[in-house]
DNA sequence: GACGCGTGGAT
DNA sequence: TATCCAAGCGT
């Protein structure tokens, strides 16, 4: 690997210089200088596309124009808005760090990195975009792009996934990040990282494909370097859609488990498939109802759903109940109110069909 | 420090 | 279809 200056000046350099004049990628929070949008973007786009988070941005800056407008509004708005985009601990955390700064800071971004770092849902990556964009301070970002940019043009064969290997890449990141220029560098290496140095990358319209490590040994698509692997593991769903006349029974998911804080219908999770015989078994012991106060419906939709480490198997029984039964944790909700909560994407996709 | 957290697109 | 990955973070 080059240890010299002289390699990572020429490529910050000729990353800037590509910047200039071929970058031509647009997105609203580019150039931003504003603190609370540039914080929500960031938030946003963890772990996101931006062809995904866009919408929902511009829905955020829309609704909450200030983080006053944010910090001020109840959880179910927030979490409504944040519906269908994923990894919803980020909804929660934003609304703490909002109403953080609006009660506690006077409403005033914190402007300093380790302050910054401090904001509930912000870690290394955030804060360093944030410190660079909006107050042009030297933290260099290291995020997905950096890593597979850096193992690239290095030729770095450490696994990016090891306390090791994050500890040696961001020692790296700092090295090569512009000092004159952060903001604009950081804002570069991403953009490159995402429309030239891609995990499949375009190395034939490369700046630096002449110097590039990996490409001159043909070891691209090899780098970065993964240890670990997911284990995806499977579950099954079965709800129960109870609904007496117009109202439907759902509850808020409190459990350490997917979906915190979103809403669904009373769920019997199985170890496998599930026959009708044991919901109804688990529908008496779980919830009370003993099989003379439901009538369910003979369809049962199955759907399916692949997150990153699960399978979820989904099936759906509709019940007609003969009462508004209390179900301790659950509330009942008329079907056209049912859109003032969120939900799970696929119950979401449930409820629009049904 | 390993693991869990969503959804959607690319290969 | 299966797998990986995407502007990571909290526990």
């Amino acid at each position: 690997m080059h240890t010299d200056k002289g390699f990572s000046h020429q490529f910050t350099e000729a990353l800037l210089q590509w910047n200039r004049t071929e970058n031509h990628r647009q997105m609203p929070w580019k150039g931003e200088k504003d603190p609370y949008k540039i914080w929500l973007s960031e938030i946003i786009l963890q772990q996101t596309r931006v062809e995904q988070g866009l919408k929902y941005y511009e829905r955020f800056i829309k609704t909450f124009p200030t983080i006053q407008d944010l910090a001020a509004a109840p959880d179910q708005q927030v979490f409504k808005l944040w519906e269908g985009l994923g990894y919803y601990s980020r909804c929660k955390n934003l609304l703490e760090a909002a109403r953080f700064i609006a009660n506690d800071l006077q409403g005033v971004f914190p402007n300093q990195y380790e302050d910054i770092l401090k904001l509930k849902g912000v870690g290394s990556y955030t804060a360093a975009a944030i410190a660079s964009f909006a107050f042009n301070q030297p933290y260099a970002v290291l995020d997905g792009n950096v890593f597979r940019v850096l193992a690239r043009i290095y030729d770095i064969e450490e696994p990016i996934d090891t306390t090791n290997g994050k500890k040696n890449f961001s020692r790296l990141a700092g090295l090569q990040l512009s000092r004159e220029q952060p903001g604009i560098y950081n804002q570069a290496i991403m953009d490159f990282g995402a429309t030239i140095c891609k995990p499949f990358p375009e190395c034939a319209a490369c700046f630096f494909s002449d110097r590039c490590e990996a490409f001159l040994q043909g070891k691209q698509l090899l780098l970065p370097v993964k240890e670990k692997k997911i284990a995806v593991k499977e579950r099954w769903f079965n709800y129960v859609v109870l609904q007496h006349k117009n109202v439907i029974a759902i509850k808020k998911r409190a459990s350490r488990d997917i979906w915190q804080n979103l809403y669904e219908f009373p769920l019997i999770e199985t170890s496998g498939p599930a026959s009708l015989k044991e919901i109804h078994l688990q529908l008496e012991k779980g919830f009370g109802f003993s099989h003379h106060d439901v009538i369910f419906k003979k369809e049962i939709f199955e759907t399916k759903q692949r997150l990153t480490h699960q399978v979820i198997n989904f099936s759906f029984y509709q019940a007609e109940t003969c009462e508004v039964k209390d179900i301790p944790g659950f509330i009942w909700v008329g079907w056209e109110e049912l859109n003032h909560y969120p939900f799970p994407k696929t119950l979401q996709e449930y409820i629009i069909n049904n």
